[in-house]
RNA sequence: GCGGUAUUGGUGAAGUGGUUAACACACCGGUUUGUGGCACCGGCACACGUGGGUUCGAUCCCCACAUACCGCCCCA
């Protein structure tokens, strides 16, 4: 083969694409009833955004990024995940003014990139759909986020969610933490996985979600951070807590988790599951948090944010067979013509119950009226209008209904004035 | 970035160091000058991911590369 696409990209064909569209006009609607309106920023930034937002050392910087050199000799680089585009856009143009409302509650869908080996659901080009608040440091922000998180994947009839919760609190809490953290692992340092060795470098919370087994057991009697909260801190988790019971939606707090972007702090937070579909492993669908620095870190004023992304692949593989099946496009109007002189007719019928709001197809390859019945079959054409030498001379087609093989002969006038009431007169004759 | 497995037609796949690469599905046509199913008959690969090598000869052996999948890292 001449051409194929590049390694970890993906052609959506029809058949799947409908998931797709499916998928997004569905959180649509949801973001319209939580208020978050859509935002539209370039698939590419100045790699600096990303640089300064993700953190210098973080692996998406230092591994995954899709970055390349114009022809202007700017440093760019393709959006590895959609928050820093969004935090630039919302600082550019000056989005914190008093004039726009608080919070500020914005959403997006589109491709991201990272350089790195695909695997299922992980692609080089993958798709991902988030929000972001920004402006408000109150905890009821964090819970209603998580909650439209949750009513997504309940949207899609997705089971054995889970919603897993952690704080990492303010940046004093976090210095702290830190702190004990190395005092705690130092000691154990020659006893680590040679990962961690690293991670105890460069990030020592990461040590804490390690999936070797001896870090696992050095790791169990770790200090916990909820442990090193500040007041603030702790009352800003406890609220938290306290609203998500309010709502009856249930958590774990796990204190291992740990994000992979240095921006984050306070709460933070994923939503997995398991399927079939990745080896029945916990995956996580959808992950987010509170970001208070990342505004003033590119440029803005100090003002609080908070958001997350989905995996859109993930969500994807995800979607069972009932919800996909709904998704099969349906023909209304199948065109049979038989005979040289047909296909002009059958051209002006087919257009005319177009416009009369019908989804219609017809055949192009002088077949058979067998074959052409066949193809209205497959199609799961609810109507067939057969037209030939005899329909023609008298001006009528044959109108036949599928399901239950009834056919009657009607006049072109009716069909090309009145095709709706033909076609519910149809329907409704299948109900009795 | 590291490790493993794989790569044959539109699809699922069998197969051998040597003249015609099974079988099935799908598709097209016919049996039925104009009607969806079934049956029967017929058609359908300049050829076995790409490039080298070994060999008298390679789809089958060796090497490299590409891609896919799985695991690690990391993550959505």
């Amino acid at each position: 083969m001449k051409y194929q696409r590049p390694k970890g990209t993906a052609d959506i064909l029809p058949g799947e694409s409908e998931k797709w569209q499916y998928v997004e006009s569905t959180v649509r609607q949801i973001f319209n009833r939580y208020r978050f309106a859509e935002i539209r920023t370039p698939m590419f930034e100045s790699y600096e955004v990303f640089s300064r937002s993700s953190g210098e050392t973080s692996d998406i910087v230092t591994k995954e990024m899709y970055d390349f050199e114009d022809k202007g000799h700017r440093h760019i680089a393709l959006r590895p995940e959609g928050t820093a585009g969004v935090v630039r856009a919302f600082v550019e143009n000056k989005l914190y003014g008093p004039e726009h409302n608080k919070p500020y509650k914005v959403y997006y869908m589109g491709p991201m990139f990272r350089y790195e080996r695909p695997q299922s659901g992980r692609q080089r080009q993958f798709h991902q759909i988030g929000v972001e608040a920004f402006g408000s440091d109150s905890p009821v922000v964090d819970v209603e986020v998580m909650a439209m998180a949750m009513e997504i994947l309940k949207s899609f009839n997705i089971k054995n969610m889970k919603l897993a919760i952690n704080t990492l609190g303010d940046p004093e809490t976090r210095k702290a933490y830190h702190q004990a953290l190395v005092d705690f692992l130092k000691p154990h340092f020659d006893e680590l996985s040679e990962d961690s060795k690293v991670r105890l470098e460069k990030n020592p919370l990461r040590v804490l979600d390690s999936k070797d087994p001896k870090d696992k057991e050095i790791v169990k009697d770790a200090p916990s951070i909820l442990d090193y909260l500040t007041e603030a801190a702790q009352q800003h988790f406890t609220t938290v807590k306290a609203l998500l019971d309010d709502l009856g939606i249930a958590y774990d707090v796990d204190t291992t988790m740990v994000r992979g972007l240095d921006y984050y702090n306070h709460t933070i937070f994923e939503v997995m599951t398991t399927a079939e579909a990745f080896g029945n492993k916990e995956i996580t669908v959808i992950a987010g948090g509170r970001y208070d620095g990342l505004v003033q870190e590119l440029g803005g004023p100090e003002m609080s944010g908070f958001g997350f992304g989905m995996g859109v692949e993930r969500l994807i593989l995800l979607l069972d067979e009932q919800v996909t099946k709904q998704l099969q496009d349906n023909l209304d109007v199948y065109v049979v013509g038989i005979g040289d002189k047909a296909s002009p007719v059958t051209l002006k019928l087919v257009q005319s119950l177009r416009k009369q709001g019908f989804s219609v197809d017809r055949d192009y390859l002088d077949r058979k009226p067998k074959a052409q019945f066949k193809a209205a079959d497959r199609n799961h054409a609810a109507v067939v209008l057969t037209v030939g030498d005899d329909e023609i001379a008298q001006s009528v087609a044959q109108v036949k209904d599928m399901a239950t093989g009834v056919q009657k002969s009607l006049p072109f006038a009716e069909i090309t004035t009145n095709f709706k009431k033909i076609y519910d007169d149809f329907r409704q004759s299948e109900g009795e």
